[in-house]
DNA sequence: TCACCTGCACCGCTTCTAGT
DNA sequence: ACTAGAAGCGGTGCAGGTGA
């Protein structure tokens, strides 16, 4: 399957730029992120620091290196400490390794059926915004059946072993291994059928973290 | 249509560097 | 050590693009 290019607008071959850009650029979003987050806009932020529109998009954007001064401005402007503008810089990017087997079992709303739930690595809070829960589900044969799973977020099952149908809202998608199915995770979904047992799934939950 | 944002051209100040 | 020209950088203003 092809998607249209426009809607992709991540590159995973994507190489980061030299470490003096990375600041500017780390500077630039979080001040937009601080900005954003109390609903003003640039000309706004504009009026309160004494900088120019033009000079405000530069350094959102990473384009200039802005000086302590105009730092200082935008700090007062946000009600920011002047540190603020650096953690993104700073700060150490997690990352959970998980070994085979190893994962933690959840009492999570399908647990209730019989399903396995294994929570294959959690970050919480992050610079990106966005939550991620990767489960390993097993479904055997005392796992009961119910399509009434119903959450926020975008959800992705990639079949590994065994077959089930599955429904999502109206639908209901033969899944084999090797089969994907990615969903909007806001309408009932959930195992209608267990065709071939045991069956095995990762489903990785991605939904917006609470500001 | 309009608000918002971006990018480009340009300005002025500061710093660097070479010549004396 | 002093000076003058060059280069770099922070900043402004404005035209044009974009999306609601």
């Amino acid at each position: 399957m092809r998607v249209p290019d426009p809607i992709l607008k991540q590159n995973p071959h994507n190489v980061q730029p030299p470490r003096e850009k990375v600041l500017e650029v780390a500077i630039g979003r979080a001040v937009r992120a601080f900005r954003k987050r109390q609903a003003i806009t640039v000309a706004e932020l504009s009026a309160a620091t004494g900088l120019s529109s033009g000079m405000l998009s530069k350094i959102e954007n990473g384009n200039t290196s802005p000086s302590l001064t105009t730092l200082q401005a935008l700090a007062n402007a946000l009600s920011v400490p002047l540190s603020a503008f650096f953690r993104g810089f700073e700060d150490s990017r997690r990352a959970v390794h998980t070994r085979a087997g190893a994962g933690v079992e959840t009492a999570r709303a399908g647990t209730r059926a019989g399903h396995e739930y294994t929570l294959l690595g959690h970050i919480g809070a992050n610079t990106s915004g966005v939550i991620v829960e990767p489960y390993l589900i097993t479904l055997t044969s005392t796992s009961d059946i119910f399509p009434t799973f119903q959450h926020d977020g975008i959800e992705t099952i990639y079949m590994l072993e065994g077959a089930v149908d599955y429904r999502h809202g109206d639908e209901v998608y033969p899944l084999r291994a090797g089969d994907t199915l990615h969903f909007e995770a806001d309408a009932p979904h959930g195992p209608e059928g267990l065709v071939e047992l045991p069956a095995r799934y990762l489903s990785i939950i991605s939904y917006a973290q609470e500001t």
